[in-house]
DNA sequence: TGCCAGGCCCTCTTTAGGGCCTT
């Protein structure tokens, strides 16, 4: 596999006014941690103030209230700041799709795209850790043994666990099929691939590197 | 105030339905 090792990457959680900016919903927080050859090297962490009230449902689940965003700036200001932490990474986020559309919406309202590659965390642990009782991000915390930060649901410490969740299954993909170098494109590929085929196919890349 | 999405994945499937994930 060519391109960038999947240990160097931005890793990213969006904490948000609801599910669907296509209705209205906004980012409330984002948190990111960047990760250089297999370890973090660089954090982000914002606050911002979407212009309206969000739900109590939305306060007690993230434990951001209304109080906590008044002064923060504007989700505007935040995403061109929060662009150029990202620029020239590809990224990562737990259920990708979710962080993706976020991410798109709120560049798009400061006229900016993201052109990087993407990876969903949840997607390829449904492939490393089948025997998990499910695939939310606290119970694959616990179920790999990594040490929890923080408050789950707040963008940073949940950026900092899919991080670490990230490079357990590196490590996994490395030590169980003696593959040296895991590729992104290699973790995009098992986010795609049937789940019942995962480890016919690692034996065989790791079959095809070895004999290269 | 209350409501909203979307893609993956499984199965009692494929001319479908519903749970899982994210907030």
């Amino acid at each position: 596999m060519q391109g960038k090792a999947a240990d160097t990457v931005v890793v990213l959680d969006f904490e948000t006014t609801g599910l669907s900016p296509e209705h209205g919903d906004r980012a409330i927080e984002i948190g990111a941690v960047l990760v250089e050859r297999g370890e973090i090297a660089g954090r982000f962490q914002r606050l911002m103030n979407p212009g309206f009230r969000v739900s109590s449902f939305i306060e007690r689940y993230t434990g951001i209230t209304n109080d906590m965003l008044k002064g923060q700036p504007r989700c505007e200001e935040v995403m061109a700041e929060f662009a150029a932490f990202i620029e020239g990474h590809n990224i990562v986020a737990h259920n990708a799709a979710f962080d993706r559309r976020f991410l798109d919406f709120e560049l798009k309202r400061t006229s900016r795209v993201y052109e990087g590659d993407c990876c969903c965390s949840l997607l390829v642990s449904r492939r490393i850790y089948q025997d998990s009782p499910n695939h939310k991000l606290q119970t694959l915390v616990s179920h790999v043994g990594i040490e929890p930060v923080g408050k789950y649901h707040r963008a940073l410490a949940d950026a900092e666990m899919t991080a670490q969740l990230w490079l357990s299954m590196i490590g996994r993909i490395r030590q169980n099929y003696d593959i040296s170098i895991v590729s992104f494109e290699l973790m995009q590929e098992l986010s795609k691939i049937d789940r019942l085929y995962t480890h016919r196919y690692l034996v065989s890349l790791s079959d095809k590197q070895r004999s290269a």
